[in-house]
RNA sequence: GGGCCCGUCGCCCAGCCAGGAUAGGGCGCCGGCCUUCUAAGCCGGUGGUCCGGGGUUCAAAUCCCCGCGGGCCCGCCA
């Protein structure tokens, strides 16, 4: 429909503005057939009235569609809408799943490109927790969904260890003297890391209470100390939790004149290469790393294929060549007394700003790129890893999967780039941006050890899921239903995480997430594990010929079936394309709804005529690979049983 | 003060970018269905001033403007 209104305003010497595959949808009822396309939205370009465009629209759709034997084209209205010619549509979307296999649903762009997903990239300094956990399954999802459009993508994860938090870790575990994480080592280094903060947090805010009190200021002195007292609440907490652990950082540290001195110089010595506080550092961040592998990777199948060590890239002298760079640029300047870039020259121009999308009355403020005493900033090494990103991998597009709240600072990156130069990188470097997940009533916070941890999580969704999997675990072994469980859990908590568009805040109820009903990944999984369970009793193959492709037009839920999971290969490739994966997970709750619908209506292996049990078995082998397909892509497995 | 995102049945969400044919799902609630390919399922019912107000248009949940409510950002943090 989309080509027939293409080819006539071509023929019309016309352009339109939009893209007529937009154009095309399903009509409200079911009467009026299976896609429809408003011809009166192309009418006024075209310079026709309605009717008129609809009719010569639908003449052009009909040569086409008989040409196929698809379908027939009617005028509605101002709308053209198409009845698919179901047999027809059955047998040629058979044909293409037999031919492509497990492929089928994967279409090729037309060019294929070379993509970056940047992904998760968590502060090495606490365990993965929910927000991460959005992150790492958008990121994941992504990635997926550009290599079935045919993309080639390499997944990176950015390890940070030059910040100012992994220097506060590292300054605890000097005090504490040793690093023998018991038990999972993110875990143990998190709570190393909240016990050193809160306590650093503890003495600054004594000294500043001393101060106040001196000069005699009592109404601040008081706020102060509810402040103090708060702080030492949660404290109390984390002694709690570990007491040997919080006594021996406590003790030291009270020794030591100038905690805040120490950390800096830490700073300063790493970012110097110095040999002993490195092995330091790298210990530390090693040790969380092979806490967040364990989580990503083993609990969550999410792979990377490239670990970035922010340390690295300084020392390799690559962000001293982009300040070096800086400082040759135009734009570079100085502000409040530091080195910096200015943007306000760059950002006037109109084409950089829309395709950077910076709001019209928006001043991006000067990039600082050196502390006074001499250390990089975060951003700063960030452009350098973003041009590293696209070099390392001769990549045409660079996606940055981070959380919405960094929308400044990589602005400020894509400017940054342009000022040295680097526009063609600048425009394809991509903030995919998501927001953040919350959970109810609880105030999260990874400086005081306050957090619900991801494993957590996936152990309550596991816990819950074997509840579920043992109450009808009929013949299941007992590695299977582990298998069962884990892939049911893992599945509704990322299926939850993946259902709500990415640019909105969401609450995330565990509860929710483990109602394993209508519109969860258990849903689906279920569909898929039924399609797969009557594809094993039926021991026929539908491939071998003998299939009567008339049965395609009827029952209506029957048609309704196959016309939905005969779009997939259009979904995925729209999904990808956008980077939209909840796409992905609404397409997939309708196909499940309306297999859940049809197979209960219309046995499948005891249908008596041959001909029609081998296409309802070949619709329920379509519907169990769309559905695995589609969950493949979410990063969620499709059990076979369950 | 400036900017970004969000606001749709009691609750959670889709639809909005690319305006059109009675605004869709799920949860909840009410009532049915396990001798027939797994009831994590199915069938029926209940429920909406699309935050408010203007404007553009033959036509607005969708576009524009002004408000209101919630989240986030504006650091020599990351």
């Amino acid at each position: 429909m989309a080509s027939s209104a293409s080819s006539l305003a071509e023929e019309k010497g016309v352009k339109l503005e939009e893209n007529p595959e937009y154009l095309v949808s399903e009509p409200p009822r079911p009467e009026y057939g299976d896609l429809s396309f408003p011809a009166f939205r192309i009418a006024r370009p075209l310079g026709m009235k309605s009717m008129e465009a609809a009719s010569l629209l639908a003449e052009r759709i009909n040569d086409a569609l008989k040409r196929l034997s698809l379908g027939l084209a009617s005028v509605m209205g101002g709308y053209v809408n198409v009845r698919l010619e179901a047999p027809r549509l059955a047998s040629m979307t058979m044909e293409a799943y037999r031919r492509l296999g497990e492929r089928f649903g994967e279409v090729p762009a037309e060019r294929s490109l070379r993509i970056v997903v940047e992904h998760t990239s968590a502060n090495p300094i606490h365990p993965l927790h929910i927000g991460h956990a959005r992150n790492a399954v958008l990121g994941d999802s992504l990635a997926r969904l550009l290599e079935a459009r045919g993309h080639v993508v390499q997944r990176r994860f950015y390890v940070d260890d030059m910040g100012r938090q992994v220097a506060v870790l590292a300054y605890g575990l000097r005090l504490l003297g040793f690093m023998k994480p018991e038990g999972k080592p993110d875990h143990w280094i998190g709570l190393v890391y909240a016990i050193t903060h809160t306590l650093l947090d503890i003495r600054k805010l004594k000294d500043i209470v001393d101060e106040l009190r001196r000069n005699g200021r009592d109404e601040e002195t008081r706020g102060k100390i509810r402040e103090l007292d708060e702080l030492v609440a949660d404290a109390s907490e984390l002694r709690e939790k570990e007491p040997g652990l919080f006594d021996r950082i406590a003790d030291a540290m009270a020794k030591d004149p100038s905690p805040e001195r120490n950390i800096s110089r830490l700073m300063v010595l790493y970012e110097q290469g110095d040999p002993e506080v490195k092995k330091l550092f790298r210990e530390a961040v090693e040790k969380c790393i092979e806490g967040f592998r364990e989580t990503l990777e083993d609990r969550m199948g999410i792979r990377f294929d490239k670990w970035d060590w922010e340390s690295d890239l300084s020392w390799s002298g690559m962000v001293g060549r982009i300040i070096e760079e800086a400082r040759r640029s135009p734009y570079y300047t100085t502000y409040k007394g530091s080195e910096a870039l200015d943007f306000s020259e760059i950002q006037r121009d109109p084409e950089i700003r829309e395709k950077l999308r910076i709001p019209s009355s928006y001043d991006i403020p000067p990039l600082i790129l050196r502390r006074s005493d001499g250390t990089t900033l975060y951003t700063t090494r960030d452009i350098a890893y973003s041009l590293y990103k696209f070099r390392d991998f001769n990549a045409d597009k660079v996606i940055n999967v981070i959380a919405a709240e960094q929308r400044l600072p990589q602005i400020q990156i894509r400017l940054a780039l342009i000022a040295l130069g680097y526009r063609r990188e600048a425009f394809n470097l991509i903030h995919y941006a998501h927001e953040m997940v919350s959970l109810p009533g609880v105030r999260m916070s990874g400086r005081r050890g306050r957090y619900v941890s991801l494993d957590q999580l996936l152990d309550a969704a596991v816990e819950r899921a074997r509840i579920e999997v043992e109450k009808r675990a009929r013949s299941m072994a007992p590695s299977e239903a582990d298998r069962a469980a884990r892939i049911v859990g893992v599945g509704a908590v990322k299926y939850a995480l993946l259902s709500i568009a990415a640019q909105k805040p969401m609450t995330f109820s565990l509860e929710e997430a483990l109602d394993f009903e209508r519109n969860s990944a258990p849903y689906i999984q279920y569909a898929h594990a039924r399609a797969a369970n009557i594809l094993a009793k039926a021991k026929e193959d539908w491939g071998e010929g003998g299939v009567e492709w008339e049965e395609a037009s009827a029952p209506p839920i029957r048609r309704r079936l196959l016309l939905q999971a005969s779009r997939t290969p259009y979904i995925i490739a729209k999904a990808a394309d956008e980077l939209r994966p909840e796409l992905i997970v609404s397409h997939l709750g309708r196909i499940a709804d309306i297999f859940n619908s049809w197979y209960p209506l219309d046995p499948v292996i005891q249908e008596k005529n041959r001909g029609a049990r081998l296409y309802k078995l070949a619709l329920v082998d379509l519907t169990r690979h769309v559905l695995a397909k589609g969950l493949h892509l979410l990063g969620i497995e499709a059990p076979e049983k369950m």
